[in-house]
DNA sequence: CATGAATGAGTGTTCATTCAT
DNA sequence: AATGAATGAACACTCATTCAT
């Protein structure tokens, strides 16, 4: 029963993130979420469509966050773009090791957002990898990293392998100690984009 | 509707693939699944114990096939480390994108399996990534590849870079030429743990 | 269609009563007694784990008010053993003539109890029969009821032979007027056992 | 696999009896008792019409059995009503006590057949009733048995005394020896039939 | 705004019965 | 006669969503 007024929409998202990330999103009831957040059943309605709606809203703040944060970086105009990629990459860990729970959410759930197509997290996940893009071309234009790479593939390509090892992450952090994953990742993609 | 003896848990597969590939997991219903195969609804359950038994086999194939391609890789004494990195990543891309449908399935529902961890399909999972690592290993081995690699970590990377390209690819097969993807996984990887 | 209040689970008893009566319970279809009781498919479920569980509660309904009666019967100081165990007679063929579909089901569905041996109707059950063998103690305890009689075995075979006539009444209760089954039982039983 | 022909339909009488024991007529599946009874399932239904089928045929059995035998005891000029009626209850007793799975069979599937009224069982059914009917007249008529008792009560209430003592004994033979059980049988109902 | 009882459409699974061989 | 793979109707149960209070 949470006290002040005004956090029942986060208490839902907080709620859904850890049900989400115990079940699946199939398998997550909302009467579960709702008693997790401490909330009657019918209140989630008031603040969410539908169930969709709230894993769509889970979606669209961490785009939102990793687009925002990223957004500072490539700003930054006292370091290199090598340096630029290096801070993307430990923005990215940071932000999914940050929260476990949410991690699991966000790598196992992916798929519902890619065959729907809608909502507005499109948009900051598309932002996010134009930033993204954007840093690789800065680093190509000032002759630091490759004329032949593919922007669309390398940076989905790294995206993709980030993501898949935070999922193993997640499932037993003990065995992938996100230091050794942050200076792994780094070192294979400067190298590999490096003229 | 006899077809020919010794086919029908093939159909249902194939059929499996293409509604799961459609509707996802949890969206697809087994008699749409066995209207596509042409066969009844009970049919399905004289070759699979469930849904999930559908889904896990899927799995457990591609693993398989992946698996036994890779070991033919592994196995060969006339080429290099390289050579045989090169290899796996043409041959992953070569088997997933041989066909879409399985492509979309296997990169969106991995999450199902992993949740389980039940069935032989792990023992094929876990057989290639340990091929991969051991493709790695001779490269360190023979003074290829960078010492300073972390097997499991890039293996997980690589694969899971792989893995997200594909998703993209079957979205829109068009704004990712497979080509172009191998070229470029290649040359990432390989300059990125080469010493 | 809202009805007063905490009426809903004794509708829905009632219902089920019905309609098991008319079609047993395999053949009772959840559906049937939702719309007897005036409430939706998914409402039994509010007040019942499952079928088997409405089942269970009815009979644990039945021995519940048969123990109840009895207890009474058996606690008076005023009558003698004899007249108590006519008082057991009249008590149960009034409370199952009462009501010729519970009776029916009571008499019919026996058997899916007894296979499980689950729940507190057990209990009442058991208390059921204990108290009709204290009656019979009672009565070989001051001489009245011959000291040969086993129990178990005269307390079951009334049972019974109660139980199956009352199933042939709620056949056909024309042919077998309650009074005349009360006069002939008492009559039997008292002779039976009497020194 | 039977060897001898013509003893397919009584292999699956055979095994319908253990089968519709063990899990109760809803429960027992017809594949099940077609491998019991070594046969292939499709089998089943070249010797009866259906699974109901087998039921009543058993039941038309046990009836036909119990009917032969107290027609020998009622045709018997040597022995009075009272001898009679201590052969009738031996006799019941020794056919359902000699094969335990068959008079659970009997005892719990009993009310299928009262609310159907169909199939020739009927025949023997009431045929049985009659007979024993005829030995209680017989000794109302030599004023041996008392003139007050009704005939189709006493006769009805008799039987299901031993059926449900039945029952119990088929779920713990060792609680209710049968001999103890015969002989407090005929005492009862000889003392209470009595003049 | 908040509640939570009520709804009822939706589906995986079972199994008696059929029939091509 | 015998088989057993195939059928498909049937149904218990779930749960996202609604709405009277």
């Amino acid at each position: 029963m949470r006290t002040r007024e005004g956090n029942k929409k986060q208490d839902i998202l907080d709620a859904a993130i850890q049900v989400f990330a115990e079940s699946g999103y199939y398998n997550a009831k909302i009467s579960r979420i709702a008693e997790t957040a401490g909330v009657a059943t019918g209140s989630v309605y008031l603040y969410f469509h539908n169930k969709e709606d709230i894993l769509f809203t889970l979606f669209d703040r961490i785009w939102l966050e990793l687009s925002e944060q990223l957004q500072v970086i490539v700003d930054r105009q006292d370091i290199t773009p090598e340096q630029k990629l290096d801070g993307l990459i430990d923005m990215v860990f940071g932000v999914l090791t940050n929260n476990p729970s949410l991690a699991i959410v966000f790598v196992n759930e992916q798929s519902h957002l890619i065959q729907k197509g809608v909502g507005d997290f499109n948009v900051y996940y598309e932002n996010f990898l134009d930033l993204g893009e954007k840093v690789l071309q800065e680093g190509m234009d000032n002759g630091e990293f490759s004329p032949d790479i593919n922007l669309k593939i390398i940076r989905l390509f790294t995206f993709g392998g980030m993501h898949h090892l935070i999922q193993k992450w997640a499932q037993s952090p003990d065995s992938y100690p996100v230091e050794v994953m942050r200076q792994q990742v780094k070192s294979l993609i400067k190298k590999g984009i490096k003229i």
